[in-house]
DNA sequence: ACTCGCCTGTCG
DNA sequence: CGACAGGCGAGT
């Protein structure tokens, strides 16, 4: 579900409620996710630790709870939503903490591709999936990473958009978005793209997930994200290509294309795009 | 660079 | 029933 936009709409609308706040109940089901929930380490957080700070980088959600981190992924399907500690859980709810005002944050994943540990603070530089992150897509030098990306590789430029190692936080939905933006095939070769293309493109992944941010992320017709307080995101309404497979090209009315590529879908309009 | 696997849910 | 879904990583 959540690309950066999302993600960071969450964390947003999560801290107000929860930062300076102490942990007071952890319930946690041994489920394997994309790494097996540890009900232990979860618990451990319980009765002393409050939480320090709620950060992002890339998808990633980092709420740090002083010596401990706990490091939470949303995967396609994953929500954290705050609700009253009596109300009732929904289905594939994972975990649950409880904190000192008797607000709960809880994990619901269906599909449980997300993420959910709890790292050693002092290793967390460390720790695998964060350490091998590219540049942020919102706060870090995406140009000069794209570049550089760009220089060494033989793949399409949106598999460059796609790897965390280059850019991280970027998913399918913006990648097509930043790629319709910028005028760029989403199929042509990284290296064979001018400099002054891949930098327009850089400007236009900035831009784009600036532009969502904005409007609260994505929300599909599915209605399957929201934020903290269950509002939905409208960004849908503005998107050029992804899930307009058919639709007129806003810029040239061509129909907009949707191809599968890497096991995925792709969009663009084939006449705008190079 | 592709394919598949991991899961559940929804839609046509 | 199959196709598909906003992610990621292990294989090949």
């Amino acid at each position: 579900m959540p690309e950066l936009p999302e993600v960071e709409t969450v964390r947003r609308s999560l801290a107000p409620h929860i930062v300076g706040r102490r942990v007071m109940a952890v319930s946690a089901a041994p489920v394997k996710l994309r790494l097996g929930i540890e009900p232990g380490e979860w618990r451990s957080l319980a009765g002393v630790a409050s939480l320090r700070g709620l950060h992002r980088r890339g998808k990633y959600i980092l709420a740090d709870f002083g010596a401990s981190t706990a490091v939470l992924h949303l995967g396609m399907s994953g929500r954290l939503v705050l609700r009253p500690h009596a109300a009732a859980c929904e289905k594939h709810t994972h975990l649950r903490l409880r904190f000192e005002h008797g607000i709960e944050l809880r994990l619901v994943d269906p599909r449980r591709f997300g993420m959910a540990v709890v790292v050693a603070t002092a290793v967390l530089p460390a720790f695998a999936p964060l350490a091998g992150l590219g540049a942020d897509a919102l706060d870090g030098d995406v140009e000069g990473a794209l570049l550089a990306a760009a220089r060494r590789s033989r793949s399409p430029i949106r598999a460059l958009l796609l790897d965390q190692r280059v850019v991280a936080g970027v998913g399918n939905i913006y990648a097509s978005e930043a790629l319709a933006r910028a005028g760029v095939h989403p199929l042509r070769q990284a290296a064979a793209i001018s400099s002054e293309r891949v930098a327009r493109l850089a400007g236009a992944v900035k831009a784009v997930l600036a532009d969502a941010l904005a409007a609260g992320g994505t929300t599909l017709a599915d209605g399957g994200f929201s934020d903290a307080s269950g509002n939905e995101g409208y960004f849908a309404v503005k998107l050029d290509v992804y899930g307009r497979k058919g639709h007129p090209c806003r810029a040239c009315g061509s129909p907009i294309r949707r191809q599968v590529a890497g096991g995925r879908s792709v969009f663009y309009c084939a006449r705008c795009q190079r």
